[in-house]
DNA sequence: AAGGCGGTTTCAAACGTTTGCAGAAAAATT
DNA sequence: AATTTTTCTGCAAACGTTTGAAACCGCCTT
């Protein structure tokens, strides 16, 4: 077994690698005995203690690639208290727009060896209960939130803040949490999309504003109303409508506003999914877009420019919101007790077809 | 600490909780010392062993309820050396379809008590190869796969599979591996939508294919084939063009058709974001959906409901998917070495406008 | 010659479970 | 009443790592 006397050597693993079925792994003990040195010494030296001589070190790591050494997550967190594991809790999975954050955390994460648990809630607020107690379970070492539009899961998570678990928002953030959040600089967006609107004429516009609960969604209504005000045009309350994320809403919306006979020439909803479903409805009753009605939607992602016309919306820039909330994150577990700190990112305005006949405004942020 | 003795009692948790910050979870020794009975009674007994008496196993219970008692997974998985985890390998998550095949693998795994971890590739093969060993690496009981068009980590599945880790397909099943999979019956509906597409009334259709590689993917083509041949209409190398699953890649495809000034009627993709992107390039163009030329997708998602004008596709029953293919991996899971089964399920037939101005036939099998 | 001091390495005790085996108590058989 | 069987519980050794404290070694200082 032991190199310093000539008996054996990794052969012997591999011969069992073909055989045996549960295989047995390679742990630090057996790198240990092949070098005749201590478990703790192969312990420090793979984790790159400042006290292991540098030969050692080097001999420990070559021997370890040898014999095809992985170390075991199980046993270092077990000991150790961390699980290098965080979790990600999100409330939908069906536009890509979780998936473009969660790749953005990914990238930092992976880079510090941190590997992360996905769980989605599906807008449902017992499932999202369920997920927080999965990651309490799993013993997470922090978790980065997107949650329900609800809000009804907030007192779960203080309960976990209050147990010392380092906690990050991104999206949605709710009031009266102070935690370190990532949100995009929606109402500036807002407000410059709806003032575009204007200058091109539009001059009954239609918002579609999500529930007041979340802070970032209130935003893109205030800056719509400022935006008015601004233009001297009146807020017509007949022409806000409250609606959850969904493309079903969208034509209900739509429906709703074709039965009642109001008049508008433009419509803007706080999230693509409604804008889509606006516009398909509006499709239907043969209106043309955006002719007869400019569409433009919010918190965009590729799926705005899959559809026809491709959607007037504005694109926070999602990797990097997974980037900065990841980070975010990892300050919080690696100082506990630090103060909260908040991240704005920067969204893109897309001015799309679906809101300019000829989408080539000279103010456009970036045409496509 | 013990109750027989009348000392402490659970208060003592319950004050540390409120107080010291990295909070002590309350362990099986807790329980037994405060039982005064040994760690193991505990652990049997919670893990529901026919060898406890009713009277204790209820008591423990009770107790471990009282405490707020949560088993430490890590410990139990170093030393059962089972994690209750199994993976879930997926290529891509910007269309919903892997996110309902996820919610279908979760339906029943967190119904058996095990957790998932989920690992995208967005259909880059080193990142596949990575997310591989990450599974390896997370000692996962077993995982679900769909894999990149390319194929090429086939070698490393073989690997995982010969070290005895148990593996089900789903969506592309990869040639030339025995391992289970779920599939669903693709070459019958897609000779049904191309008939369909030639009873009304189209003669040049163009089929856009998938690498040659997966299985599936050709018994599409196939169906193409053998369907043109049934009505005598003869197979045209120059409308068969090869793509991958993307909405610029089927803009690409349509550029190239109406450059090269082939005549065509309709477009046949074996993918939704293909038929997406050829349906935007040819309105750009100013054709006509469907009169001048019909679109049809395939493994189509509620994305294809979005799109205007909404795509004819072909629907596998997602959910579903994921729960047979959760169901397999348990099988393999519990009973190593058992034969490997497959299961097809039967995806539904969406016949929409894109493909016919009334997308109302008799033989429609669900209209919308 | 005794002591002190870095730089290295080892000892041994955790971490919270599971589990084979032994032992005790109770029940059943002789 | 003595034995066997059955039912229940306890002991103690794992699982593979991390980590504080102790020990060793060679070298320098006094």
């Amino acid at each position: 077994m032991c190199q310093k006397f000539g008996i054996a050597n990794n052969l012997y693993y591999l011969c069992r690698d073909k055989l045996s079925q549960p295989m047995k792994r390679v742990t630090i003990k057996d790198i240990a005995s092949h070098l005749c040195i201590s478990v703790s010494t192969v312990s420090r030296a793979l984790a790159d203690d400042r006290n292991i001589r540098k030969e050692t070190r080097e001999l420990i790591f070559r021997t370890a690639k040898e014999l095809g050494y992985q170390r075991n997550p199980l046993a270092a967190s077990l000991r150790s208290g961390r699980t290098n594991t965080v979790g990600v809790l999100v409330n939908e999975m069906v536009s890509p727009f979780a998936s473009q954050v969660i790749q953005g955390i990914q990238n930092i994460m992976h880079f510090n060896g941190i590997s992360i648990l996905i769980c989605n809630s599906d807008n449902d607020p017992d499932q999202e209960r369920r997920n927080i107690q999965i990651m309490e379970n799993s013993l997470v070492d922090g978790i980065i939130v997107s949650l329900c539009h609800t809000g009804q899961n907030i007192d779960e998570l203080k309960r976990l803040q209050g147990r010392g678990v380092p906690m990050v928002f991104f999206d949605h953030s709710p009031a009266g949490m102070t935690a370190p959040k990532v949100v995009a600089n929606n109402y500036d967006k807002a407000f410059y999309l709806t003032d575009n609107l204007i200058l091109s004429g539009r001059r009954h516009i239609v918002h579609i504003k999500g529930p007041e609960v979340m802070a970032d969604l209130a935003d893109i209504h205030n800056a719509y109303r400022d935006c008015l005000c601004k233009h001297r045009i009146p807020y017509d309350r007949d022409l806000v409508i409250e609606a959850s994320a969904s493309p079903d809403e969208g034509r209900r919306v739509a429906e709703h506003l074709l039965d009642s006979g109001i008049s508008f020439d433009a419509v803007f909803a706080c999230h693509d999914l409604i804008a889509i479903g606006v516009m398909n409805r509006l499709h239907d009753a043969g209106l043309r877009i955006p002719e007869d009605v400019a569409v433009a939607g919010f918190s965009g992602s590729q799926l705005s420019k899959l559809v026809y016309p491709p959607l007037t919306t504005v694109e926070p820039p999602l990797c990097e919101m997974g980037e900065e909330a990841a980070r975010l994150l990892l300050e919080q577990i690696r100082h506990p007790g630090a103060e909260s700190r908040n991240v704005t990112v920067d969204a893109k305005i897309k001015l799309r077809k679906s809101s300019h006949a000829e989408a080539s405004a000279p103010h456009v942020e970036e045409k496509e």
